[in-house]
DNA sequence: ATCAAATTTTGACAATTGTCAATTTTGGCG
DNA sequence: CGCCAAAATTGACAATTGTCAAAATTTGAT
């Protein structure tokens, strides 16, 4: 029933998505749109009409998978994502979420092909920046590459906290790191409101840390219980983020993505 | 006293190291080597030239530190490394070791900084590829750059594989995984013989594997008495890495540094 | 060769986290 | 509005790993 569901929203391209509470990213908070003046005048134009180039993808629908030629990159318009790959049959690992304004396979650029698989967590909106041969950018090549390699060195360091968190961390500094690095990342895009919707489930959460199901949901209610934050269902508010911080030492961090 | 053994050392640039049993790479088998050619031409010149910008680093001897303006990247040509970082009074992290033929510091290329700090882990000697300014690369900078993008999409995929082993593996399968890639990292690099030098002290690998040191020792001491193993002192030789590999599921992998 | 310091090994024990199983809650759908 | 499946919660228990302390071994310097 869920390819049903699929095939019903691949055909709505270009319509608004239901069921996403989460307002869509503006173009100017989009880590995409720093990219679109390097490919001015060679066919794939500034804003209005790269903004054409939208793709609708419906929960658990696949936006690309690994080995799949690249195409472009990818930015999260709308919804949410994450990348994830499956390790010799003994279940996946979950390697990274992408929430709106942030950018998805940018690493398959120069390798050719995707190196993990991206699904949507919900109905999602994502803008694509597609291109076959870089070399059209002609004297704008140095420069893209270059942005491209300061990206990729932001996600080389944020993939090496990451390995810090999760091998030498309690579960209590793993979520809470985890917490503070969502709010932030929601912040830096416009979402600054007071809480988020947590996009992805439990379950995902604890792959994503290296820790059990179980030990996610009771370190979140040890976190409720201390007032630290307030979860109801999806929704999410850090009370004392200082407090939190204090806990996690948690200090700010590149997001996954750009 | 370590101060002093330092500075002892320094003034015998370009001498042969002691107490380095490991043999030196030969330039051909060094990561280095295949950037050389984008060079030619500008200044830094090709390997013979080359090899007289070498540098040596005693036993303790820090190549860069954190924050340090980004000079150029480093080729280990004999001994050792171990990149790491200071993280908030708490200790150090490890985040890899570096055998001759490899690389170091690639990705402060654009970013200007190092990101951490590399540090011998025995008497070594380092070559430097120095540029201040890539732009001298006229012509060639895009196809250089590529080459960079492409090394640091090996290291990100090292990571993300490195933070599944941390996150979520055994201390076995942790171990398992460290020695096969070890051994296959030297293999590489032309030291194919019979088995290896561990060239880190069994801290600094609990450090990097997220392990306490007793459970490295002890989980060794298991490997030695299955007869997967021989360690002796530094020596290690691996007598079933067939099962090794069934143990720990480990599939080959990219080397840090590219 | 000898000695001191650094490193590794070992044991006993504690603590954190995982596993299994059952129950409750939530969310989507008719 | 209520039903069903998915997800989250909870409890009991087991297993892995960490911590602390002491002993043994190795390494490096004199």
């Amino acid at each position: 029933m869920r390819i049903m569901e699929q095939e019903k929203q691949k055909t709505t391209d270009g319509g608004n998505v239901e069921g996403v509470d989460q307002t869509e990213v503006a173009c100017e908070s989009c880590k995409l749109f720093g990219f679109l003046r390097f490919f001015e005048g060679i066919g794939v134009e500034s804003s209005p009409q790269f903004l054409s180039r939208q793709r609708v993808v419906a929960k658990g629908e696949r936006l690309f998978v690994s080995d799949q030629p690249f195409h472009g990159i990818y930015a999260v318009k709308e919804g949410s994502f994450k990348s994830h790959l499956n390790v010799d049959q003994q279940g996946e690992q979950i390697y990274g979420f992408y929430i709106p304004g942030e950018l998805l396979g940018l690493d398959a650029i120069r390798v050719g092909v995707y190196g993990y698989q991206a699904t949507a967590l919900e109905n999602s909106r994502v803008c694509l920046l597609p291109f076959e041969q870089l070399d059209a950018l002609g004297p704008n090549l140095a420069s893209f590459q270059e942005q491209v390699i300061r990206i990729l060195v932001d996600q080389l360091r944020h993939d090496q906290r990451q390995t810090l968190l999760v091998g030498r961390k309690s579960a209590e500094e793993r979520l809470g790191a985890f917490l503070l690095n969502l709010a932030e990342r929601y912040a830096r895009h416009g979402f600054g409101g007071d809480g988020f919707r947590l996009p992805m489930l439990q379950n995902d959460i604890a792959n994503y840390l290296g820790l059990s199901m179980e030990t996610v949901s009771r370190t979140l209610r040890a976190f409720r219980e201390q007032e630290l934050v307030n979860i109801q269902g999806r929704r999410v508010r850090l009370l004392n983020p200082t407090c939190l911080r204090s806990i996690t030492q948690y200090c700010a961090d590149a997001q996954p993505g750009g």
